[in-house]
RNA sequence: GCCACCGUAGCUCAGUGGUAGAGCACUCCCUUGGUAAGGGAGAGGUCAUGGGUUCAAGUCCCAUUGGUGGCUCCA
């Protein structure tokens, strides 16, 4: 006889078992009717689940008390609205399509589907799919649960003769699959599952099974149809079955589902608000960068406003770092393979480096000596004499003639983009001796680095190929470490909280103490880590650990920055590292008198001046605050005959250092006020014949629909000027 | 890198095998107008690039290149 232990802790016997429906009505018909499912110690079942023994149980609802959409509640409906989805899809496009996998996400769901040779889905079909969609929800027809045990399901889908299917059965039982031979999987294996061939399967039907549409499915499900609420098919993309580039090629048909209509419209109006967003669509309007395919993809060109935001932001970083007492150098963007083998970016790291820049003339040398391909790029990577001699490491079959084998000596020498601006800042601080006295040493560099991304990954100015990282390194002791981390994270919430962003967290990234992949003593890394996450919790902001993020070298921290449509973007990182002063032999000397190995502390807190560029620009949507503003002011006459003053007022401003511009056009203020607006200028000043017998102007705020009224020239220029270096947030002028 | 879709004027986009289009921007003219687009005229194109099919290609096919959305990756 069951006893059912509730959130609040009050307990409720039943002398028979019972289901969850059940369970809710005993509380309340209210809460019975918006019941979506149950929650039996802390695991999601469908509310028809019956319970049979002493549990804890929560009810699980659209909505919590607060009236928030509820997490659990939004899983089963958009679970369940993935299956009406794909009976949708089955429906429109046909019988054929072979289900694989279908979960809901946190913005939604996806049915990952193999489309056979001869059908296709396209987006054309969306209509048609959401309104075979929403005739399904109107039905409201019941999720039925059935199980089948004894090897009898899994016989019933090979007979029905989806693979996926049996696959996914075979997982859900912990047999080995018969069909999937792929090395990757996208399922977890938790090796704790016993293989039980005899294992039930549980089915699901969007009604009555046998006669509608039904899916192997492990659940939950809301009670019916009707439950869903709003559902709809967005976009299609396409994905490997297991994640597997080698196997079947999926079409994955991504849906969103909620509660009510209102709830999915305000979704994809939120939806359309981020792409309005797009730094990419606001950086071609606002004329802030430039790609051109010419130069090279992922390779951002600057033009002269975005310029000024950049350059803005740096000397405000550049500024913050002076009063922490770093100091800034220069360095190349290249440098000898020589440097990058010393600091192990290369040949390791290749794959993700642009290829070495080799000599002409030692390419011409190679080329007549009849060099292959294969051996040039063995001798530019100065790779074992053993693999340039060309000897086939499995075969051991000599590839190479014997007197084609050049020593290590005689591999190419040659020069490499930098991928990290660390080798060049070790070799700074190598190239003059140090005493404890004057540790730590903060080198810090816009320094700017090339990375070879995958062309599928590069996206405006968030993923590229070229850019310019805030980094710097810091040289210290070990017993440095702790308030070395304090400034990086003090650094950080200066420039959040000037530029608005209020709202970001902390990712520490700790060893997995299971794995022997690093390096440093235990003792060491404890004291590192314990700093990390020290400071992180001085932060007051939240924050994460995370075992097995660390880097080999070193614990690290990350930063994750909400902006004001509340996406999160992954920015720059602190990382403790233990290894370079042994690659570089770097030292200093302490106290007594002995040489030591300093620790480095490598941050680039913001990531590179692109993304954050990027960020920014979705952030503000283009609408900067003045002091980043690449046009502070635009002065509007009202015709032509107050251009003169215009002139004068123009003059004034950037006698100030003001940014401003002189609309000459001639057309309406109306028209002048329109582009000014569509330009987010923050300030117009329009002047017409009575504002220049006063030496006055007429101030218009971005974002304001009236002006402010006339002031007096002078005392705009005082009030802008200390908005600009105050830096403040806001707009506005004083009255 | 892989898959799907896409590339037409500076920008946003129409154009389903038969003479290359619109709006905005640009140039010139008229207009001198006090708060979110006054009026007119003009100029602007190797329809991403290269092949192919066809009497005929922006349109169909192939390759290349770039973009978008995913997948995979991100020291």
């Amino acid at each position: 006889m069951p006893t059912i232990t509730l959130p609040d802790g009050s307990k409720k016997s039943f002398d028979k078992p019972v289901s969850g429906k059940d369970v809710a009505l005993s509380i309340g018909p209210g809460l019975a009717k918006a019941a979506l499912g149950v929650k039996i110690n802390g695991e999601l079942k469908d509310l028809s689940t019956v319970i049979d023994h002493d549990v804890s149980l929560s009810i699980v609802t659209e909505r919590d008390r607060q009236k928030v959409l509820d997490k659990d509640g939004l899983f089963l409906i958009r679970h369940s609205a993935a299956h009406v989805m794909a009976e949708a899809i089955q429906d429109v496009i046909g019988k054929e399509v072979q289900l694989a996998y279908g979960p809901p996400t946190d913005t939604g769901f996806f049915y990952d589907m193999f489309v056979p040779e001869g059908k296709k889905i396209s987006s054309d079909q969306f209509d048609a799919i959401n309104k075979r969609m929403a005739e399904i929800i109107k039905e409201n027809r019941e999720f039925t649960r059935y199980e089948i045990g004894g090897g009898d399901g899994l016989q019933k889908l090979k007979d029905e003769g989806n693979k996926y299917k049996v696959d996914n059965a075979e997982r859900a039982m912990g047999l080995p699959s018969s069909v999937y031979k792929g090395a990757k999987s996208a399922f977890a294996d938790d090796g704790s599952k016993k293989a039980d061939a005899n294992a039930k399967l549980s089915f699901y039907a969007n009604g009555t099974p046998g006669k509608n549409w039904e899916d192997l499915c492990r659940g939950p499900h809301v009670p019916s149809t009707g439950r869903i609420g709003a559902a709809i098919v967005t976009s299609l993309a396409s994905s490997y079955w297991h994640g597997d580039e080698n196997s079947d090629r999926l079409i994955r048909v991504y849906g969103t589902a909620f509660p009510t209509q209102a709830e999915l419209d305000e979704y994809l109006k939120q939806k359309e608000e981020a792409s309005k967003r797009d730094h990419r669509v606001i950086g071609k309007h606002l004329r802030l960068f430039h790609i051109d395919e010419d130069v090279g993809q992922g390779l951002i060109l600057w033009t002269p406003r975005g310029s000024i935001v950049r350059k803005e932001l740096q000397n405000f970083i550049s500024a913050e770092l002076k009063k922490q007492g770093y100091t800034e150098v220069f360095t190349p963007h290249i440098g000898r393979l020589e440097l990058y083998k010393t600091s192990g970016h290369f040949p390791y790291y290749k794959d993700s480096q642009f290829a070495p820049i080799v000599e002409r003339q030692a390419l011409e040398e190679l080329s007549k000596a009849g060099c292959s391909c294969a051996e040039m790029m063995n001798r530019v990577e100065g790779v074992s004499a053993r693999l340039a001699a060309g000897i086939n490491e499995r075969t051991k079959a000599q590839t190479i003639a014997p007197d084609r084998i050049m020593a290590d000596d005689k591999l190419v020498e040659g020069f490499m983009l930098k991928p990290m601006n660390c080798p060049h800042h070790a070799k700074i601080f190598g190239s003059s001796p140090h005493s404890y006295r004057d540790m730590p040493v903060r080198l810090a560099e816009f320094g700017t680095v090339y990375r070879w991304e995958q062309s599928g990954e590069l996206n405006g100015l968030t993923r590229v190929r070229g850019f310019t990282q805030d980094d710097a390194h810091l040289f210290c002791t070990e017993e440095q470490i702790p308030g070395e981390i304090q400034g990086c994270l003090s650094l950080v919430k200066t420039i959040f909280n000037v530029l608005g962003m209020k709202d970001y967290r902390v990712r520490v990234g700790l060893r997995d103490p299971d794995s022997s992949k690093y390096t440093g003593s235990a003792e060491s890394w404890d004291k590192a880590e314990a700093a990390c996450i020290a400071a992180a919790q001085s932060l007051g902001v939240s924050f994460s650990k995370e075992p097995g993020e660390a880097a080999f070298y070193g614990p690290k921290i990350d930063f994750v920055v909400k902006d004001v449509i509340g996406r999160e973007w992954q920015l720059g990182t602190v990382q403790v590292d233990y290894q370079m002063g042994n690659r570089f032999d770097l030292s200093y000397i302490g106290p007594d008198n002995k040489a030591h190995r300093p620790v480095v502390i490598h941050r680039a807190p913001f990531g590179s001046m692109e993304r954050f560029c990027g960020v920014l620009i979705e952030h503000f949507a283009g609408a900067f605050p003045t002091w980043l503003s690449p046009e502070q002011v635009r002065v509007l006459p009202i015709s032509d005959k107050t251009l003169d003053y215009g002139r004068e007022v123009e003059r004034s401003l950037r006698e100030r250092g003001i940014r401003a511009t002189l609309d000459e056009s001639n057309e309406r203020v109306q028209a002048k006020i329109k582009v000014a607006a569509d330009e987010k200028i923050p300030y117009m000043l329009i002047v017409g014949p009575r504002d220049a017998e006063n030496k006055a102007v007429s101030v218009r705020v971005r974002g304001v629909e009236k002006d402010l009224g006339a002031m007096p020239l002078t005392k705009f220029v005082d009030d802008i000027v200390s908005e600009i270096e105050s830096k403040s947030a806001v707009l506005g002028v004083k009255p």
